[in-house]
DNA sequence: CCATATACTGAAATTTTTTTCGGTATATGA
DNA sequence: TCATATACCGAAAAAAATTTCAGTATATGG
């Protein structure tokens, strides 16, 4: 019994983990219109990637990898991809060697602009408060 | 050398972990205003509890669980205690039997409702695209 | 031939977040 | 006396997200 349940706990994860890396099993939360928003930019580097994308130029990984150097390189692939699922970003690839790839922001990618830019502004206008609550480290 | 390593680990998970319960590590990203802004909606359900104090109204706890009810209480009250700490919402305990507490809404809160609003238009706006993706289950 | 640069991947480790569970306290009304 | 309602908490389990690591491929320049 004991067992079994850490067999099916193994099972379940494991499964989890590998979709993961393809696709989200709950791609979007369709539930609600402010979950469903939130649900495509609050992983970790997203909001960034956009920030990044937004003049609409397109970038290589290595570029967008060199912008947002905290990031793991796997992760910001990772959600690159999912982004161009959800049809925030367009990918194109160059049949070349070395391999070349190129991110751009979509239509309804830039849709989201205002958005990000509300929350820069608000980070701007409210970042002393946050910094002597929690800053200097 | 490898006892180490995996006590060294347990010692610092146990503390986050602890710690988590209580205050968070980091509790906000000073790095960009734009990471600070969304560490302190992008947790699962800050945004929604924003949503629902924005009235400005004080509500109870049991009255929050009720409009979220998939959420688990246990992290609604952590939220709030977190939100709480971030100056977003204040909050009021009585000393009265049963208890009985309240939760407000501040002016640096209420500063966040136009982006809460804006996502919640975006969402509204284009859910169509989305069910169309991912939606009849 | 060999190191390099480029984009990408699977697997596993690690960290963080969310959920579940079992508990605290005490006035009130049955 | 006893169940109820209320707000809250600690510990641990589970789930999810992120990071790290060790690879794939191949044209190009030394």
């Amino acid at each position: 019994m004991e067992i079994r349940k850490l067999l099916t706990n193994f099972v379940v994860r494991k499964k989890k983990t590998e979709t993961m890396a393809y696709e989200k099993k709950i791609p979007v939360d369709l539930d609600c219109p402010l979950r469903l928003t939130m649900s495509l930019i609050e992983s970790k580097w997203k909001s960034c990637i956009i920030d990044e994308l937004r003049d609409g130029c397109p970038r290589r990984p290595s570029e967008i990898h060199k912008c947002l150097p905290e990031a793991a390189p796997r992760v910001l692939d990772m959600q690159l991809k999912e982004m161009v699922e959800d049809g925030l970003v367009e990918k194109t690839i160059y049949p070349e060697l070395p391999p070349r790839s190129e991110y751009k922001i979509t239509e309804l990618g830039l849709s989201l602009v205002p958005i990000i830019d509300q929350m820069l502004k608000w980070g701007e206008d409210h970042f002393d408060i946050f910094e002597r609550k929690y800053g200097k480290k």
